[in-house]
RNA sequence: GGACGGCUAGCUCAGUUGGUUAGAGCGUCACAUUGACAUUGUGAAGGUCAGAGGUUCGACUCCUCUGCCGUCCACCA
């Protein structure tokens, strides 16, 4: 024993994590650059995390990314790859800005925008931003995450903002960014422009009316929104649609509550004949639809609502001017009454765009703004994705289809690509201009009709676009760009790690970000951002809620790592979910792997203070070590690959099995029995804490400094190879034998420990024999412990020297009548068994077209159970 | 309205090309317990795999339909 020897009872994480993280950080195993040469030989490994936005705090959401992602990072460093994970946060333009608008009225400015101005206002924007950063990066150092900080990175520092620049002026030049007059999502509330994808629905009901605009009005329209009826310019009815083929083409005058309008009646075959009254109201200023009807007939366009969501002067009747929309939806269906336009009034169901942050009710206003064309051809700018050349004419949307399809990208589980085919198939060109504050400015310039696309001023008399960009725009830049992109001495510096392997996120962002991330790279690079995909689930309640501030049910990291330690916090979010699925997270699922992180400890306190680190290897090899090294070499095996395929859960299940079952409850009592361990053992802790890395790697580097005192850090250990050959019928047989020795200890026929049972086993000379006949000898050893066992337990050395550590109760002894019933219910059911298994393997039908495996299979199931039946006649015959 | 997913033990979930007695963790119950660990050990109970058809020698697994629950997309005005 080593006198050197000092470890708690039990693990106690708080303390050690902060001491080993700062460790791990000085040493530079975080940074490719600095890891050991075998992993300078590797192949490069890189994943971007997906930048936490700088609205605050991080959730437990994060705490799974930085999990699941610090695994994949540890295991290929362990493996030998020259990995690259950096970290970095995302400026979130208007959800920080919307955040720190609400922080200032909290404190008591009414207008921050218009009382402090633009300078003053981003100033404390950034402040907060600032602020936001180091609380994130904090937390993404409690989590244990091994990124490399030297390469941090902000999706709005200077270089990527280069990157921004550079790519807007590359999509500019080629004629897929360009500035129109558009109908745009407006948000009345934050007073910008918002993507598609910005929004969601509220399920609510509304008036549906029916009506015309004017008595002398020939046809009836029906709407949900009367008050956007002054800016019609037509009445679309279907082309086969009889009743109304007789106005069609024609321009009709109308006044409606007031205001003369002009109308033109066009047959278009978008519209539903059998909707309402088959015939739509056209307003081509506040809806998409019609504003796509309005281009392909020729429409004009009258906008009707104003960018604070009121009606606007000039275009309505004086007494609408100025209303909510809501007041002067009332006042419409009112007038409409009063004068008996008003044919049908309906409740129906309604889904209303409300934006994401804030949930405003979204507008459609047209506006002049910049745009991303989805779906229109531009020559390529390099060869790209090893299907188009330099030159070829594509479509940003092919690109998009082509990186998933072609498999240069592969999403986990892969029925999420399904889904976004889906979404590229309904993409539409992509609003990117903002009328916020915080966030990448435009880069272009006017003066005048003049327009430049410039990064700074191209001189006298040149004022900036005062808009912004999403957000969006440049973190789907973020895999080239946090690798130096466009700056030529940083991007070839890094160039061997892009594509990068693997991107982690939750499925939540698919559209937002991923799909973005691949336009952008295949767009500006010619390659994939990622090989891979995987997307986590999310993070919910026990009951399945989200977790959210007003239900009170949010779990915080930052609470639960110092209660729990953050090993069993990070196992909680990865065990027991699989790709793509929620997880339902509860203290008590925690706690327990809490319980298991110390299970860990105390298996290495106890072999390292009863084992000597000196010993020679022991020179006799029993059943019980070729069964542990088989499994070990099965389960290392196993685990390798199931890491590699992003089964998580899978893996760290099979390593709790063998570390709790095989080695803690079953190795360890043996050895307490059998002796001469100590190499073998250490041997063992040594490849299990390798293994348990990169789950939990507080706990492991801890007892690995006694476990391998003077090695460097196990964070570069190389990891594990599978020893030995995994498939020794000696394992198989020896898994009957531990079934067969509890059996005997149940019946009071041996001892009761079943180490010393077992060891009965490894002690008899069999096992050389048992590879050739594993049913032999297991009824020779179930024999030869029965007569070793009655007789005469004196003359059983080693049984009297372990009883009393194991703790052998006279006491407890069973009821044998109760235990005959069992067997004889487990005899029934066994020559059941046997009977069914006889008459399908006469079933000719079923031997002649079952394949050669499955058949043998069954013949050996067949022998087993005939030998278990025969035991079991013996054992009953036996006793009575 | 369209699409996708879930329905397996009391609870949370595995189940990898269909292979024949369906698995884990937690919980429950019984027993044990002072030298690694009560943050423990040994064992037990518990499932006609949502339902109905079909394909097959064989279906939790493939196909069709139905029923709940959930998510995403969708401005039938």
């Amino acid at each position: 024993m080593s006198t050197e020897f000092t470890m708690a009872k039990a693990y106690e994480p708080s303390g050690l994590e902060e001491q080993l993280y700062a460790a791990w950080e000085a040493s530079g195993a975080f940074n490719p650059d600095h890891l050991p040469d075998r992993n300078q030989q590797g192949e490069p490994y890189c994943i971007l995390m997906p930048p936490p936005n700088r609205t605050g705090t991080l959730h437990m959401g994060h705490a799974t990314m930085l999990a699941i992602e610090d695994v994949l990072a540890r295991f290929h460093r362990m493996r030998g790859k020259k990995v690259l994970w950096i970290p970095g946060t995302d400026h979130a333009a208007i959800a920080t800005q919307v955040k720190v608008e609400q922080l200032l009225i909290k404190e008591g400015i009414k207008d921050p925008r218009a009382e402090l101005g633009r300078e003053k206002f981003l100033e404390r924007v950034v402040a907060f931003a600032e602020d936001s950063a180091k609380t994130i990066n904090h937390q993404v150092r409690k989590m244990g995450s091994s990124c490399d900080w030297s390469r941090e990175r902000y999706t709005f520092d200077a270089e990527r903002n280069a990157a921004v620049n550079r790519v807007f002026a590359m999509m500019f030049e080629d004629g897929i960014i360009e500035r129109g007059y558009r109908v745009v999502n407006w948000d009345p509330q934050f007073q910008t422009t918002l993507s598609d994808d910005e929004l969601e629905t509220k399920e609510t009901t509304a008036r549906l009316l029916t009506f015309k605009y004017d008595a002398d009005f020939p046809i009836a329209i029906s709407t949900t929104r009367p008050e956007t009826k002054f800016g019609d310019t037509a009445v679309a009815v279907h082309p086969d649609d009889t009743r109304y083929q007789a106005f069609v083409g024609k321009t009709l005058d109308a006044v409606f509550c007031g205001k003369k309008i002009q109308i033109r009646v066009i047959a278009d075959p978008a519209v539903d004949p059998a909707f309402g009254t088959g015939a739509l109201g056209v307003t081509p200023a506040h809806s998409m639809i019609d504003a796509e009807l309005a281009e392909r007939h020729g429409l004009p366009t009258i906008p009707v609502i104003g960018r604070d969501g009121r009606l606007l002067l000039g275009a309505v009747p004086e007494a609408f001017v100025g209303c909510t929309l809501s007041d002067a939806r009332k006042m419409i269906e009112e007038a409409l009454q009063a004068q008996g336009l008003l044919q049908e009034v309906k409740e129906v169901p309604q889904a209303l765009p409300i934006a994401q942050r804030g949930g405003a009710i979204v507008e459609q206003l047209p506006m002049k703004q910049w745009f991303v064309r989805a779906n229109k051809p531009f020559a390529l700018r390099q060869d790209t994705l090893g299907k188009w050349k330099k030159g070829d004419q594509v479509t940003l949307k092919e690109l998009m289809r082509e990186a998933v399809a072609s498999k240069q990208t592969s999403i986990v589980p892969d029925r999420f690509e399904k889904i976004y085919f889906h979404w590229i198939e309904h993409l539409r060109d992509w609003c990117i201009s903002r009328q916020i504050w915080f966030g990448h400015r435009i880069p272009v310039w006017y003066r005048g009709d003049e327009l430049r696309v410039s990064e700074g001023s191209p001189g006298e008399g040149w004022e900036q676009d005062p808009d912004t960009l999403d957000t969006w725009f440049s973190s789907g830049m973020w895999t080239f760009s946090a690798l130096g992109w466009p700056n030529e001495e940083t991007w070839n510096r890094h160039r061997a790690y892009h594509p990068t392997a693997v991107l982690e996120t939750g499925y939540d962002i698919l559209f937002f970000w991923v799909a973005r991330m691949v336009l952008m790279a295949t767009y500006a690079i010619g390659e994939v951002p990622f090989k891979d995909v995987y997307l986590h689930g999310l993070v919910r309640d026990e009951q399945g809620r989200k977790m959210s501030k007003s239900l009170g049910n949010v779990l915080d990291p930052l609470d639960l790592i110092p209660k729990y330690g953050t090993d069993a916090v990070r196992l909680s979010l990865m065990v027991g979910t699989t790709p793509g699925m929620d997880v339902k997270l509860s203290e008590q699922k925690i706690e327990g792997f809490r319980n298991f992180t110390n299970k860990v400890w105390n298996i290495a306190r106890y072999i390292l203070s009863t084992t000597n680190a000196d010993a020679a290897p022991s020179t006799t090899t029993t059943l019980a070590d070729r069964w542990l090294d088989a499994r070990l070499a099965t389960v290392t095996r196993s685990v390798t690959e199931k890491l590699e395929r992003y089964q998580f859960s899978a893996a760290a299940e099979e390593l709790r099995d063998f570390t709790w079952n095989d080695l803690a409850d079953w190795y360890l009592e043996i050895a307490k029995v059998e002796g001469g361990k100590d190499a073998r053992l250490r041997r063992t802790l040594q490849t299990v804490l390798a293994l348990w890395h990169p789950f939990m790697p507080f706990v492991t580097e801890e007892i690995w400094k006694q476990a391998a005192p003077g090695s460097p850090f196990l964070m570069v250990t190389p990891w594990p190879m599978a020893e030995g050959r995994a498939e020794e019928p000696v394992f198989t047989a020896l898994q009957s034998l531990v079934t067969e020795m509890r059996r005997l200890r149940a019946e009071q026929r041996v001892e009761p420990s079943r180490a010393i049972a077992f060891s009965i086993v490894c002690e008899s000379e069999l096992w050389s024999q048992l590879e050739e006949n594993s049913a032999w000898i297991k009824r020779l050893v179930h024999a030869e412990a029965i007569t070793r066992t009655s007789s005469l337990p004196a003359s059983w050395p080693v049984a009297t020297q372990g009883a009393t550590s194991v703790g052998f109760d006279p006491a407890g002894a069973l009821d044998l009548a109760q235990e005959r019933e069992k067997w004889k219910k487990e005899l029934e059911a066994t020559v059941g068994y046997i009977a069914s298994l006889e008459q399908k393997l006469a079933n000719q039908e079923f031997t002649a077209k079952a394949p050669e495996k499955v058949i043998q299979g069954m013949r050996e199931k067949h022998a087993d159970a005939v030998a278990k039946r025969d035991t079991l006649r013996a054992r009953l015959a036996e006793d009575s």
